[in-house]
DNA sequence: ACTTTCCTGCCAGCATAT
DNA sequence: ATATGCTGGCAGGAAAGT
């Protein structure tokens, strides 16, 4: 985390990715200050009067007027119709306003009473009256913040009553996460079932947060959005659930990896919850559906997977599913079932503590990762299994003033916003296991047992006709699922200027987007990235290029000081550290890329993109001596990369074309003739059409010597067989099924694409 | 201790929109 | 032509697995 938060720093204090623009499908208006005022979209009305269009406008900032409005009319005295004694301290206000943001006031002032009374301390109401006006809560003390929760709970008032929880869900905020994850998982609100006072805020009023800066929530809801564009999605359930509510702590530097930047910042830092996109569907499906622990959907999904592709094999990859999560994912419902009533929060008091639940924090982080315990097994990898903290459990042992802006744009929404019939537990529970919550009502595959990778993809409906246009929709390889409608899959928190966006999922923070896009479609499952080899299939493209890689063989990286392939990056690392002593990247004190030790070579065994900068300054194979000095082989003519810049840029230097290297090699290995170790030609597939239509050099010169497959093998290339370009040396065999060679896997009927049957150049 | 896998900031390259 | 959006590969740290 701190890792992240470092890299974050740096992407914003350097050089950040290129400004993006909002996805358009998002909802900016509710975006405090930033987004437009007015929102207006067209649509083509269908009903056979093509030639109108339906025009929808939405003025996204009438809300925060009005209930400014309200707010000044209050403090004003004017058009107040109930008084609120509290301890003999009254209160004017609006019973509309009252009882539209909280569920007490609701039901009393529903019984035409005009003077209520309460018990509370008359400073902690006047915070929930002002929150009630404003949708803010701003330099509460820390002392007062059990109390007003307590009040919050008891009015039913759910941002208040949920004050304790919910930014605790959010991972690797900076400041704000502690690295030991002990706690983990367990933080609840005071309600004597919480857990032991380090993690409970308040219980801690040392090191209770202090909030001082303005705290609101609001919860736009996911209708909004959908007036917004004109959609009909009505149902009004959206627009509960987002209550989200953050609980800063304040947190103390003790991670190693915290930078000192970050240090100082969490001396004083503002969080500003902005807007939260998301989770429309994912909201409201939930409540028809939630479980607890969100297994029992998972179940369900599976009975449907298996139904809707019987005939789907999956042989290999059942059997390489892990049990544990055979055992645990295909749990029929009974445990589920027990949900927790606590679900039924009808009053307010249990709002936060049973939202709270174990299973809820700890789900969120860590379930997802559970299930596909990775790309290994079976899969549907993309999780991990990692753990991940949460922000609350690490409470801090410094407790400092930790100013914290929080606004939900959210709350705009209306009616039932204040929770009164929301039940948190659900909110809360929505946003931490959305994996189970699959768009149609089903679930995706998420948690299917390896069996099913072939039902994988039936989970969600196929787009046939993408939403986005032909081009995107019909990447190869690619399985895409129906879009979520208004897809909001984030949050985007604001601290001391810094925008983190939040997985509404699993609650992890991104410092890109665009890294939380990526991310998102774990939970999702929008997309698919089948192997190409066998029945697995992966929530990220780039894990599936690596697991094909496996197949394929294929080793990439090459040690230049010995000469030595290997499949990935860390085995290279892994070896460079061990024979050489040193990081791959170099000298640790520079930073010029030309360091580097190892050269990346184009792949040539799938169809990935290969980037210019791979093995740059390979051009001429680089071989570094022992002592140090670095020989260029046979330095092409062509291949210098003339006017390149050195350092970092130089690694963006010209495209390397397989010709060039293969002849290198070839000239190289002239010098080493001599011994050569056994070698296997793996000539895998793939990219065989591509290539023989550009009439480029036929694959089997591609081929790339392979140590016999031992884990962490690496073949030596340097020394091969002086092969000019290849010859296959064992593996005559192989090539005439390379990948099967290597890699006898499942491969079933179904298997989205087979492998190569042809084998290719030979 | 070592290997494998996951994760995420970053960025190149391409597609589409303006 | 430029801006914006999307995709996915890469580095390298970290967690999980062995
Ligand atoms: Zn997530
Ligand atoms: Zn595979
Ligand atoms: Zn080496």
């Amino acid at each position: 985390m701190w890792r992240k938060w470092r890299d974050g720093c740096r992407a914003w204090t350097g050089a950040p990715c290129r400004p993006r623009a909002e996805p358009q499908g998002v909802c900016s208006g509710g975006r405090k200050g930033r987004g437009p005022r007015l929102l207006m979209e067209t649509h083509a009305c269908k009903q056979g009067m093509t030639g109108l269009k339906l025009i929808s406008a939405t003025d996204t900032r009438y809300s925060e007027s009005l209930l400014r409005s309200f707010d000044e009319q209050r403090k004003a005295g004017l058009f107040c119709d109930v008084t609120v004694v509290v301890r003999g301290r009254t209160f004017r206000a609006h019973r509309n306003v009252l009882s539209a943001s909280s569920s007490y006031f609701h039901e009393r002032l529903s019984a035409a009473a005009d003077v209520i009374e309460l018990d509370f301390r008359p400073e902690v109401f006047q915070e929930v009256l002002n929150y009630v006006y404003s949708s803010k809560i701003v330099r509460v003390r820390s002392d007062l913040l059990k109390e007003l929760i307590e009040c919050g709970r008891a009015l039913g008032v759910r941002f208040i009553a949920n004050l304790g929880f919910p930014l605790s869900h959010v991972k690797g905020l900076p400041g704000l996460s502690r690295d030991d994850g002990e706690a983990q998982g367990r933080v609840r609100l005071s309600d004597g079932t919480r857990e032991p006072a380090k993690s409970d805020p308040c219980r801690i009023s040392a090191a209770m947060p202090v909030i001082t800066d303005a705290f609101s929530l609001s919860s736009q809801t996911f209708e909004n959005c959908n007036s917004i564009l004109d959609k009909n999605d009505g149902s009004g359930d959206g627009g509960e659930d987002d209550d989200d509510v953050l609980f800063v702590s304040k947190q103390e530097p003790q991670h190693k990896g915290v930078s000192s930047s970050t240090n100082e910042n969490s001396e004083c830092s503002d969080v500003e919850y902005v807007d939260s996109l998301s989770a429309e569907n994912l909201s409201v499906k939930e409540k028809r559906q939630r479980s607890p622990s969100g297994r029992r959907m998972f179940a369900k999904n599976n009975d449907a997977a298996t139904r809707r592709n019987s005939g789907a094999p999956l042989a290999a990859a059942e059997k390489s599913m892990p049990s544990e999560s055979i055992s645990s994912q295909a749990q029929p419902d009974s445990t589920s079932a027990k949900t927790p009533s606590s679900l039924s929060p009808s009053s307010a008091a249990s709002v936060g503590g049973s939202c709270a639940s174990p299973a809820a924090s700890s789900g969120g982080g860590e379930d997802p990762r559970r299930r596909v315990s990775s790309s290994e097994g079976y899969k549907v990898s993309g999780v991990q299994k990692k753990r991940v903290t949460t922000i609350i459990e690490e409470s801090s042992s410094n407790p400092g003033d930790f100013k914290l802006k929080l606004t939900d744009v959210w709350s705009s929404s209306g009616p039932g916003g204040a929770g009164k019939d929301e039940n948190p537990c659900e909110m809360d529970s929505s946003l931490s296991t959305f994996k189970e919550i699959p768009q149609n009502g089903e679930y995706s595959r998420d948690g299917w047992p390896a069996e099913r990778s072939a039902a994988v993809s039936q989970g969600w409906e196929r787009v046939e006709s993408p939403p986005l246009g032909p081009a995107r929709n019909s990447l190869p390889g690619v399985r895409r699922r129906r879009k979520a409608k208004g897809t909001r899959n984030y949050y985007e928190l604001i601290m001391d200027g810094k925008t983190f966006y939040v997985c509404v999922v699993c609650k992890r923070s991104y410092s890109c987007l665009t890294s939380l896009k990526r991310h998102f479609n774990i939970h999702s499952w929008e997309k698919e990235y089948p192997c190409r080899y066998c029945a697995r299939v992966f929530a990220l493209a780039e894990y599936r290029t690596k697991h094909e890689l496996q197949h394929t063989g294929e080793r990439r990286y090459q040690c230049l000081l010995c000469g030595l392939f290997f499949m990935n990056y860390q085995e290279l690392c892994s070896h460079c550290k061990q024979a050489h002593k040193q990081h791959p990247s170099g000298r640790k004190e520079r930073r010029d890329t030309d360091n580097k030790l190892y050269r990346l070579l184009p792949c040539k065994t799938l169809e990935i993109k290969n980037y210019s900068y791979v093995s740059d300054d390979c051009s001429a194979t680089p071989v570094i001596s022992e002592d140090g000095r670095m020989c260029h082989v046979n330095p092409g003519p062509e291949r210098e990369p003339a006017g390149e810049p050195g350092g970092a840029s130089s690694s963006q230097g010209r495209v390397l074309s397989w010709d060039e290297i293969f002849v290198d090699m070839g000239e190289d290995g002239e010098e080493h003739k001599g011994d050569a170790p056994e070698f296997e030609f793996i000539i895998p597939e793939t990219t065989r059409l591509k290539t023989q239509q550009s009439g480029q050099r036929s694959r089997e010169n591609w081929g790339v010597p392979v140590a016999p497959r031992t884990s962490g093998g690496s073949t030596r290339a340097t020394d091969s067989p002086a092969t000019p370009p290849l010859r296959t040396v064992t593996g005559g065999e192989s090539s005439s099924q390379p990948w099967q060679a290597l890699e006898r896997r499942e491969q079933s009927p179904s298997q989205p694409t087979s492998p190569p049957s042809s084998t290719t150049t030979h």
